[in-house]
DNA sequence: CTTGACCTTCCCGCCGCTGGAAGCCTTACA
DNA sequence: TGTAAGGCTTCCAGCGGCGGGAAGGTCAAG
């Protein structure tokens, strides 16, 4: 099949494909005469997996990890799960930093009337030093 | 004061400042006769407003209205209001994001032994579906 | 034989910096 | 007065992960 019905089975738009080929994380797909790529079935499912990983946050580095993992008959799972861990850490990081952020926010939003005067707690917070100073904050 | 020590009193390294004159989040700043950037208080009042903002997620673009705001007596502090819970809802969307990538992968993580064998149900997921399709995840 | 959809390559732009090269300025010290 | 170190200047390139769009070749249907 053509790249477009490829992109349509897999989930993944085809200038993505033709990237994730151009960086690496899939092996050049064979071509046509007329100079057009071809994929098979087992393609997609490849790049289905890809869309699947890229989805849950991994970036195309750890996906490029995640289909060696997959390829390789041998693997311990005790590495895939290595892997997901340190994948969770990094997403319980990025959580907690935009939670900090929300509370922050949160807390000078709560002491801002949001009427037409000009007085803003929100604007005092951010001249005055409301993220990183007092109260603990993120980042 | 020249950017070194506008930078070290603001927090926002040299680059950084030289690259918000550049996109034009903050005026071109004054210059001595050898062509030095010079800096008041006042600049690294605003320096230190935009690192705060910054920190808070806020992004350039957003920074540059909160300025403007900020610089604007005759402001309504409910814009002021609905530019951080815009901010807020991004950061919820996010989180929410977050959490689900993150339940999922957990479900996956829970069910792998994590030893020397193969079998890895993480990779089993990413191969069949386990991000979008059951389960209702994220994104 | 034409039309329109598809494919190809290429390069630029997004965001928010960060690093580095090449070169000028300033300051401290001998 | 010389010189060495550190600061400043500009410009260019790159990170991740694509997306937009131009210029041109190909293919299938009418």
């Amino acid at each position: 099949m053509n790249i477009g019905t490829a992109a349509k089975r897999s989930g993944v738009p085809a200038k993505t494909i033709r990237y994730y080929e151009g960086v690496g994380l899939i092996p050049s797909a064979g071509r046509t005469a007329a100079g057009y790529r071809v994929y098979s079935d087992a393609d997609v499912e490849t790049l289905r997996f890809i869309h699947r990983a890229r989805s849950l946050g991994f970036s195309v580095k750890e996906v490029a990890a995640l289909l060696t993992l997959w390829h390789d008959r041998g693997r311990a799972s005790a590495d895939v799960r290595a892997l997901a861990l340190d994948h969770v850490a990094g997403i319980d990081a990025r959580i907690a930093e935009l939670q900090g952020m929300r509370r922050t926010l949160m807390a000078l939003v709560d002491r801002c009337a949001g009427d037409d005067r000009p007085d803003c707690p929100i604007l005092d917070g951010l001249a005055a030093g409301a993220c990183c100073q007092s109260g603990g904050g993120a980042a």
